[in-house]
DNA sequence: ATTATCTATAGATCTATAGATAATGC
DNA sequence: ATTATCTATAGATCTATAGATAATGC
């Protein structure tokens, strides 16, 4: 008879206050938690507005109606969601622009590194949330204040690299959004083939790659390298296929 | 007075046939022109499923129901914008494979900066849509499969650079992924900044970008560049922050 | 008494179909 | 007769609120 049988954490009858559930999903989990779960899985799979709240508290357990005990409506839900999701990556960003010690380049690998592996490692496709068309909305403004402030400091590091003493101007601004679209095509990269190759290389892979998109002292030589820039290419690639449904304004 | 006056064309009554519309917008265009136009700018703009089709016809000059003349559902009408936004990248892509006589860097080049500027120029952020979760469904699969052919000449393009020559097995699929990204990346530049600076010189920007992805042998050398991967950093960046609402499955 | 849930429902949508109608074409 | 539109509406949602209820806490 093992001494573990009576200790009072282990066989806690969960009792809880409040009328019980009628139909429990997960065991004792925090509801909240369960509802975030729940809704960070229908929303990156299915979409935010085509994700009902009777599905979501389907998933999590409980009655529909019993999610407004949590969150004041859906909206709300998606903008704690979402705000969990960006707050660890600025919070390493902040860190990373003011140690000052470590060279720029070295700040700018660790942070798309960090950044990337959370991106391809988490359990649903978060940062797909990013895109939702709701977010414009005055009531995301602090979200979308949070994600502006990583992309400067995404553009603060580069600009602090020895590369970008060589950029002409503008180019600072270019390359960082190069490099922000680097970081988030791994979003897209999950989108088509589900979760990433291994996260952790790939992340290794996207930081390495973003350290070659600062350099700007191979762009001529880079063009140079075996490219017949002539005739055809350049007319057919000058030559934009204008997409179609053109519509008035 | 001009003898211009007379031309059968210039003032053509454009009497058409059938009910007259009760509200008219955007004067003469084709109506299932005007469908796509008005679908195009509010699914990019509020989402695919946030737009009703009350919204679209309305913008569009027409009655609700009067959309079902042109398109069988809604999701129809979403399959047809798809369809026409990938298949001019994809015709390129075709014909740069094919074309062997010039350098893949070339043609990977070409290939990068065409699509990038249609990404980056088109009227509204078309490219977003690819993100929709709506499209996973099975009634999308042809246009899934437009994509996933593209995502292969891409990767076809740059196994054949020379720089490919040096990669390790699997590193190709993963540098083709990288190129992808980044150049889906405009897509998500845009949706923070409107349309793009400057399409012509930014996709140039990509396109150069995507060569400095491709190459390899610069890799050790960037790794060493000012960079001191000791162990604050190490550490720091090995710690993924478990990203909140672990849920169960 | 407090808490966490429930049931029931009001009110507001939204998609797609049925069937009428107002033009032109012949 | 044909075409392109319209009006009206069935049926199916979906969000959020009101208010009841079944636990525990004291």
């Amino acid at each position: 008879m093992p001494a573990t049988a009576k200790e009072p954490v282990a066989d806690r009858p969960k009792r809880r206050v409040g009328r019980p559930r009628v139909a429990p999903a997960g065991g004792d989990a925090d509801p909240r938690e369960q509802l975030l779960a729940a809704a960070a899985e229908l929303f990156t799979v299915q979409g935010y507005t085509a994700t009902s709240t009777r599905a979501i508290t389907a998933r999590a357990g409980l009655r529909q109606a019993s999610m407004y005990y949590y969150f004041a409506s859906k909206e709300e839900l998606l903008r704690s969601l979402l705000e969990t999701t960006v707050a660890p990556s600025l919070e390493f960003a902040e860190w990373a622009l003011a140690e000052q010690d470590a060279a720029a380049e070295t700040r700018l690998w660790a942070l798309v590194r960090i950044d990337a592996a959370q991106l391809a490692g988490a359990r649903h496709n978060l940062g797909a949330l990013y895109l939702l068309p709701e977010i414009r909305q005055e009531s995301f403004a602090p979200f979308r204040a949070m994600r502006a402030h990583l992309r400067e400091a995404y553009r603060d590091l580069l600009g602090g690299t020895g590369a970008a003493r060589g950029y002409a101007p503008g180019e600072l601004e270019r390359r960082a959004h190069l490099v922000f679209g680097l970081v988030e095509g791994v979003i897209l990269a999950r989108l088509d083939d589900g979760p990433v190759l291994d996260p952790a290389g790939y992340s290794i892979g996207v930081a390495d790659a973003a350290l070659r998109l600062a350099e700007c002292d191979r762009l001529t030589e880079a063009r140079r390298h075996g490219m017949e820039l002539s005739a055809d290419w350049l007319v057919r690639s000058e030559h934009l296929p204008s997409l179609g449904t053109e519509g008035r304004k």
